[in-house]
DNA sequence: AAGAAATGTAAAAAACTATTGACATTTCTT
DNA sequence: AAGAAATGTCAATAGTTTTTTACATTTCTT
């Protein structure tokens, strides 16, 4: 599962930290999403597409 | 978090069983769900839109 | 070049999701 | 009403995500 989270964080002129406290998680969270360590939960996921107004399916691709 | 798989699941015909294996998780995983037990992964939430033909943002609704 | 800011990373623990196997309850079918 | 099918649920276990604390490395700014 691939996401493009870092790109647009940064359109948004945010660091990693910026963004953890939005979304209400800690830097090493977004650090560890955005270097592909592991996948977000369900909720965590929404809350970032939602905030850079796009869709789950836009904003992380399933890989076959 | 809440979420219609029941509905749509049962509007395909299917019972919790055939939807779990057609997303590869359990019986009890999907039932679970349904029942708002617990909210799944990014990934199966993925799958089950996908296989619902709608977006993880109808399937789920995040709620404030 | 130096200091500051941002990012990368690691280990341990907490919290959550999923599995397995089993049994109970509900719903459907006859 | 009885049996079958589907759903609900529980406990134990395994795997995954997130937190916390801490330090290392990279990048930016002066």
């Amino acid at each position: 599962m691939k996401n493009n989270i870092r790109e647009l964080r940064k359109k948004l002129g945010l660091k990693q930290e910026d963004l953890a406290t939005i979304v209400g998680v800690t830097r090493q969270t977004i650090n560890a999403i955005e270097n592909q360590k592991y996948n977000p939960t369900l909720e965590l996921a929404m809350k970032l597409a939602k905030l850079f107004n796009t869709t789950v399916e836009e904003l992380f691709i399933l890989d076959k």
